[in-house]
DNA sequence: TCCCTGGCAAGTGTCGACACTATGGCGTCG
DNA sequence: CGACGCCATAGTGTCGACACTTGCCAGGGA
């Protein structure tokens, strides 16, 4: 995958959502494209939120909907246990896993600290280019932020940090993101619907970005890991959990 | 899991091996013990290097070897995918996944971005008791560098990472690094083979120890990182791959 | 009333079968 | 003599079936 053009067009903050979902799982999607596709619509259900935590998601039931046999349902079950959405108990119904802050917590730790590589290896290895290429992206986020589309600033805001991983020339890196990212956006809703916020989050952006442009490896490290970690902090303050 | 007590007996090495390779799996282990069963016994084989990169692991012919239909070992082999041992090629004959140089380097540096988080989480919330448990290990494996014991030192190296990660208080870190560990173990043979190395890192282990007990948490993320690093530079400069 | 027990229904894990597709060898034709 | 296309074969993806397990409910005994 190319390293993500910046998207000014805000109207098409679907098809990036749905592009940055599976991101770096597309390549992989090993076997049969029915077990992905029942992968990919059950991972998109439960990540929005649409099949809560606890919801019981059964072979059987699965299978009827989506007119197929309990195979490629088993099938996808056991990935999205792979990717901690779904907990699938021997000899018992499998549900959708529940999400506790203390995972929260443990996710955002992860998080901040592989972000915090991204940018080392990003300041070591982006071209000039490729480095003001995130600061196109830079001006979508801010212009979000000043109209207050905190939908499209989300969205946006993974795009950017996908541009970033795909620039630290580590797949395997990458990929982990990304997995991540799919635990991460069931409470993503939480970190950016605190007042101030979005102001707070693009002026660390932009110090990022200088710091990427100044070659800067112990300034961007810490500014990404402390940009994850105001994320958590934001949902701990929240109160919710 | 408890914080794993030191081992003295260098006899049953074999056993830690056992254990450690798939430590934090077991807790998932989702889906019937057959498929999980089929999947432990490849995921060994494949890292011990039985069944080499490239090689074709069609589900027919293990499926015979098992003595079991075709059902769980193609579960099992989605899961081989998702640890990154095996690719299944959507219609085509899955095969063992090749290593190659590269990303033998992208697995080390994330490797060496998570144990320094590992060893920041150790300095902040590890108790004097537990981080003076890791004092065992490292009698353990100074004993092993005095007698030359490399393959005692390896598994009992990997059972201090793994004791350090359990100290760590994250549990989705501790399931992460055993992932990786899944695949790193696969060229470990490489890293450990060169005279001097041991000793190196056996002092290595002793600073990093030393700044837990002086809850240094910068030096022992430092020292940390270096660690693992250090093994990546032995397995570039034995100029395999 | 409450607990225990036995049976029932729902769902899981596993199996063997079947159609479809990739692959490699063979024959054909330029 | 080499390239191209056809065909058999091996292996995949998917299906429906079946036995076993689990959780639940009703009925009976204390």
């Amino acid at each position: 995958m190319p390293p993500s053009p910046p998207v000014t067009n805000g109207a098409d903050v679907a098809r990036l959502r749905q592009d940055l979902l599976f991101s770096a799982l597309r390549g992989i999607e090993g076997s049969s494209s029915l077990t992905f596709a029942i992968f990919e619509e059950l991972a998109t259900s439960i990540v929005e939120g649409r099949l809560p935590p606890g919801h019981e998601v059964n072979s059987m039931d699965l299978a009827r909907q989506f007119n197929t046999s309990r195979t490629p349902v088993r099938e996808a079950l056991l990935l999205l246990e792979r990717e901690g959405l779904v907990i699938v108990p021997p000899r018992r119904r499998p549900f959708v896993s529940p999400v506790a802050l203390s995972q929260v917590r443990e996710i955002y730790e992860i998080r901040a600290s592989l972000y915090a590589l991204v940018s080392e290896l990003v300041v070591q290895r982006a071209t000039d280019e490729e480095i003001s290429s995130l600061w196109r992206w830079q001006k979508v986020l801010e212009n979000d932020a000043a109209t207050g589309d905190v939908d499209g600033y989300f969205w946006h805001n993974v795009g950017f940090r996908d541009a970033e991983a795909a620039l630290s020339r580590n797949g395997e890196l990458q990929r982990r993101l990304s997995s991540l990212g799919l635990q991460m956006h069931r409470f993503r809703h939480l970190s950016l619907s605190l007042p101030g916020r979005l102001l707070n989050s693009v002026a660390d952006h932009e110090r990022l970005v200088r710091a990427y442009a100044d070659r800067d490896v112990a300034l961007a490290a810490a500014v990404s890991k402390s940009l994850v970690l105001r994320g958590l902090r934001a949902i701990e303050a929240s109160g919710r959990f």
